[in-house]
DNA sequence: ATGGGGGCCTGCCGGC
DNA sequence: TGCCGGCAGGCCCCCA
């Protein structure tokens, strides 16, 4: 489900209740998720600090006052729930947020931690894509989680030279080099759909020629793209605190993605949003505008 | 070395 | 109403 705008927003959402504030107590409720929960893994956990939390990729990074820091991905169909001064928020970064329905567990509820915020926090993935790990901080980058992973696209140094010099050469299609995570990091499905839209370069092209010009165009939308998105998902969550039951539900607004059949929203274009399949994975794209 | 396909899981939706 | 196929926003392994 989640990528890097909708990462960002759980990450968000989550600082509250945990950054700065001690788990008091962790339940798994099964022996891991895409992967196994490593070896003791409750009690490396439990009565640590969260000193800080934050976010690589698509992966939410939670340092602790040991020196190792709690690696949380939410796959496709990961979420958190916040219970806290009695209010329930769900942490999906989809539909923005929610309010949960009830307090009990759920067959797809995996870990609960409870943080002297104080708070409970639920991790719940029904299809067990995501996982949580721990890693010893000073040596994330080089573990095989993060070994490789391309450039956070928000960052400067994340430019038009620097991406075409990532997929110069390359024969794949553009919307399959974007979708790696070595090329740029935190970009799913949909985001790359949608900033292929707004650069109005086909998820066809070959990846090789749009290193240089098309780049230019590209990397900008991608830094758009995401922007707009967190800061949808951002605006959701500002009324966290005062959470009652009547958020409003935000709605994604995208261009492209699951547009099939419905006219391209380029002013004057008059084309019709096409899904084709590559890599196995749904592309969107108006065949009009985006060349 | 690179790139495509399949698999992991479960749930939902549309069509018959 | 019920069943079945297709689909899902991630990632990793394997094979060509």
């Amino acid at each position: 489900m989640p990528e890097l705008p909708e990462v960002e927003t759980v990450c968000r959402g989550l600082k509250p209740v945990l950054e700065g504030h001690r788990l008091t107590r962790v339940q798994t409720r099964r022996g891991g998720l895409r992967i196994p929960f490593p070896a003791g893994f409750v009690q490396h956990l439990t009565g640590r600090r969260v000193c800080q939390l934050h976010r690589r990729a698509k992966y939410i990074l939670a340092d602790l006052d040991n020196g190792e820091t709690l690696v949380i991905h939410l796959g496709m169909s990961g979420r958190m729930t916040v219970y806290r001064d009695g209010a329930a928020l769900v942490l999906d970064g989809l539909a923005g947020e929610s309010v949960a329905a009830e307090e009990g567990h759920g067959p797809h509820d995996h870990v609960i931690l409870f943080t002297d915020a104080p708070a409970r926090i639920v991790f719940t993935d029904h299809r067990r894509f995501g996982l949580m790990t721990i890693l010893k901080t000073a040596h994330l980058a080089e573990d095989r989680l993060f070994d490789g992973i391309g450039p956070e696209p928000l960052a400067d140094s994340f430019t038009p030279a620097s991406l075409s010099a990532r997929i110069k050469g390359k024969k794949t299609a553009i919307k399959s080099a974007l979708l790696d995570q070595r090329v740029v990091a935190g970009l799913g499905n949909i985001y790359v759909c949608e900033s292929l839209f707004r650069a109005q370069i086909s998820p066809r092209r070959q990846a090789s020629t749009v290193a240089g010009a098309r780049a230019a165009q590209l990397v900008p939308a991608i830094k758009e793209v995401l922007r707009d998105a967190i800061i949808a998902g951002g605006s959701s969550l500002r009324d966290y605190r005062h959470s009652n039951g009547q958020l409003g539900t935000f709605q994604h607004h995208f261009d492209v993605y699951g547009r099939t059949g419905e006219p391209c929203l380029r002013p004057g274009c008059g084309g019709t949003i096409r899904r084709i399949v590559q890599a196995g994975r749904s592309s969107f794209y108006c065949p009009k505008c985006q060349r």
